[in-house]
DNA sequence: TATTGTTATACTCTATAACTATA
DNA sequence: TATAGTTATAGAGTATAACAATA
């Protein structure tokens, strides 16, 4: 294997800036690092958040109907609800007339702790977002919106 | 802990729909889990897909400058081009004149499989994006790339 | 000393399949 | 039989820090 030179010339994105899958990698990669750093002592990660979110604006949801919401397996939810109780932020309730469910719903701890989170993470996206101008911003959330269905 | 009726009302996203990192994240399930069925059975993930992409579009690139690319750090380049070098998609040469970095490129078997990789890829992108008209998914590709500083 | 790439380690996110308890 | 949730297991993606070789 003959020795060559080594590249010189600007990088060549090919075709992967038209490509959705891979913008799409990138700026969830910048995001989650965002929302990592901005949030970062509190112990809740990105994903953990979102199902935060889900159990105070539903109060009583089950497992079966959060990963519904959140578009995740049972499986992927169910230790995920494991650490946020053990954490105290999320409370299991039993349900009366079907003992195999459980009625989820913030604690007095989530509850206190889930608006500076929100607010913190209106701050990051914020920061995130200023590429853009407001009304591109817009644009941007309605698209990823219908895109997933939503 | 008194027993309680379970939910029955309809699922309230909350301020999800409003939060790009959450938006984001969804979407990205769903490509990342699309590109895996469009591309079943030829063992290349939508990262290494988008390295081998940029091989091709620089070859003679080093791994540092593939990193920057790639948005990704050294660390997580070294082990997969490791990968595509033991699967043969991609080759190493010494460079003259510097003998910590290598030239990397396409060998023979990666420049026959890519196209076949990329008309996959095309293709299912375009059953992703179904959801969007033609200058919808424009302008989403376009405000990504802003967003991602490209 | 600084840089290139490798390695050890760790964390997050996610799913499939098999399982338990209950309906 | 069917459903709600749990667990075992596995795979993908990523990074920080310490390291070896070289510049």
């Amino acid at each position: 294997m003959d020795a060559v030179r080594a590249r010189q010339e600007p990088i060549d994105l090919g075709p992967l800036p038209g490509l959705l899958g891979h913008l799409l990698r990138r700026a969830h990669g910048r995001m989650q690092a965002g929302f990592a750093e901005a949030t970062s002592g509190r112990g809740v990660t990105a994903s953990e958040f979102a199902l935060l979110c889900l159990v105070e604006a539903n109060p009583g949801i089950t497992l079966g109907q959060l990963a519904q919401a959140a578009a995740l397996d049972k499986s992927t939810l169910s230790p995920a609800m494991q650490r946020l109780t053990e954490r105290q932020l999320v409370e299991r309730q039993p349900v009366s007339g079907d003992r195999r469910t459980q009625a989820l719903r913030l604690s007095p701890e989530g509850t206190a702790l889930l608006p500076s989170l929100k607010a913190s993470v209106d701050d990051y996206e914020g920061r995130m977002v200023s590429p853009l101008s407001e009304q591109e911003r817009t644009t941007l959330l309605s698209l990823l919106r219908k895109l997933n269905g939503l």
